[in-house]
DNA sequence: GCGGCGAATTGATCTGAATCAACGCAGCGC
DNA sequence: GCGCTGCGTTGATTCAGATCAATTCGCCGC
């Protein structure tokens, strides 16, 4: 039933065994760098920090892992800094992605903020650099700490409203118009002809529009009626403004998500 | 496109008109036991609830209304005590129905928190009362009140995961298979034969999983397959625990998903 | 050079569910 | 009574996109 699942099927490699974790003469030093690393950290105050980062633990996880299955109850509190995850809901032998998670994201929150089980698969697309804090610790420090609190429920606004995006993308526009979508969404300004070049391999991208490879092929075929031809892994468009026109841009689907805190907007 | 949109296109009633609120003699007082009634607001202080309830207005609004649309800035928070409404993604003329909602949740905490635009619009189902609180007077609560930010926290994460459940379901069943697990989850835990009533109006229910009329028509008439019969609004099962055994309940998208705070697991 | 392998392309086919269309059958106003 | 209108059913048709299958391409190791 799926499209693009990952041919590696995991070198399974749980996180829950600690110890793998890179070796660091001062660990903390490390983990609360990286925590301070989080712009959308910023207004927590250092003690929480430094609490947070005193039971932390660096990990480098390859691609291909499985970080954790669904139903399985979250033990640790996980910050992606670098590489990308993806998020699937399984049922039996059928995978479906539901998000592809990418820095500074934390992986699924409101699993481990509510103490309940995982409803996802999470899998690391991209090799992936994560910082993990124990559940437990976490969720006392959000119970404990208003502005840690604040910042959480920013990051969890910010996963829903991209869930939503992401359903009106999938239930509001055809695949052809999925993938013209996507590549005006290169084109940066540009405004007469140009030639780009795909961010990543193919059936990667299929996967995150939501379709097999195949259609994605097609599709890609088929923008050469509005001067878009795909020749490997780059792209030349013969009219950049006109193909902004035929795949326009809406920003209540297509718009960048920030993490933001409630105190941003208080000026 | 879309399945299952309600004929009366909406009485455009928007609730920016907050004189339109039913009479009450003490307007706070009501208001502040209509919080009071909301279980998962039970950790918050009296002092923040009478500050909310102070700017508080009580309101009914009949089906079909138009809540606001999609694109708007939120001009109040606003919590269900009653009724429901659906959550659409629009483009164009084609709506497809993201989430449908029932008391006692708010309406899109997270449009309101993050200050920005909703991702959808929203439209009364069954006759509503809801509760409006100024939005930047909910704002600046939350940034004041740990406890508030906490439950708020905890109803957010309440409704991502409902939304992974909700797509989990539309991605990994067919339309039989979603139709037949509905059908099992009113059965309670019957063990032989039973008749029942389907608790509302068929293309309600056809929109609620995803389908058009037609298909979830067909779809009832196939359950007579597995020994069920459906005739008007009751639905009569031979073998009640053969029918949970061909569409199994998943506790991992079936399952029901409560407002959970942070303090409710510490014990 | 060769062989091998996974990604990509292309074509043929299949299928689940939407769409289109016609009709039965309630409830309601007059 | 009449006709209306909205729900529900049933049948025929269409369609987007998945699936299956066959090839080609590019890359790497040797």
């Amino acid at each position: 039933m799926e499209p693009g699942v990952p041919p590696s099927l995991s070198s399974r490699r749980p996180p829950d065994t600690g110890a793998a974790a890179s070796p660091d003469s001062r660990p903390q030093t490390a983990a609360r760098d990286a925590l301070r690393g989080i712009s959308w950290l910023g207004q927590v105050p250092a003690d929480t920090i430094e609490a947070l980062a005193a039971h932390a633990v660096l990990h480098q996880v390859p691609a291909g892992s499985l970080l954790f299955d669904q139903a399985e109850t979250p033990v640790f509190a996980q910050f992606l800094l670098a590489g990308s995850i993806e998020l699937l809901g399984v049922r039996g032998r059928a995978e479906t992605l539901i998000e592809l998670l990418t820095p500074f994201d934390m992986v699924i929150p409101a699993a481990v903020i509510s103490a309940r089980p995982y409803l996802m698969r999470a899998r690391v697309y991209e090799a992936a650099h994560l910082l993990l804090i124990p559940a437990q610790t976490f969720r006392d420090a959000v119970a404990r700490d208003h502005a840690l609190c604040a910042v959480v429920l920013g990051c969890l606004t910010a996963q829903f409203r991209r869930q939503v995006r992401q359903e009106k993308n999938l239930k509001l526009r055809s695949a052809e118009e999925r993938v013209g979508c996507f590549i005006a969404s290169l084109l940066g300004d540009a405004e007469a002809a140009v030639t780009i070049r795909l961010p990543m391999e193919k059936y990667l991208i299929a996967s995150q529009l939501g379709m097999t490879r195949e259609t994605f092929s097609r599709a890609l075929s088929a923008m050469a009626r509005f001067g878009i031809v795909v020749r490997g892994e780059s792209v030349h468009v013969d009219d950049a403004t006109a193909a902004r026109a035929h795949f326009p841009f809406d920003p209540l689907i297509d718009g960048f998500e920030p993490i933001t805190s409630l105190h941003d907007r208080r000026a």
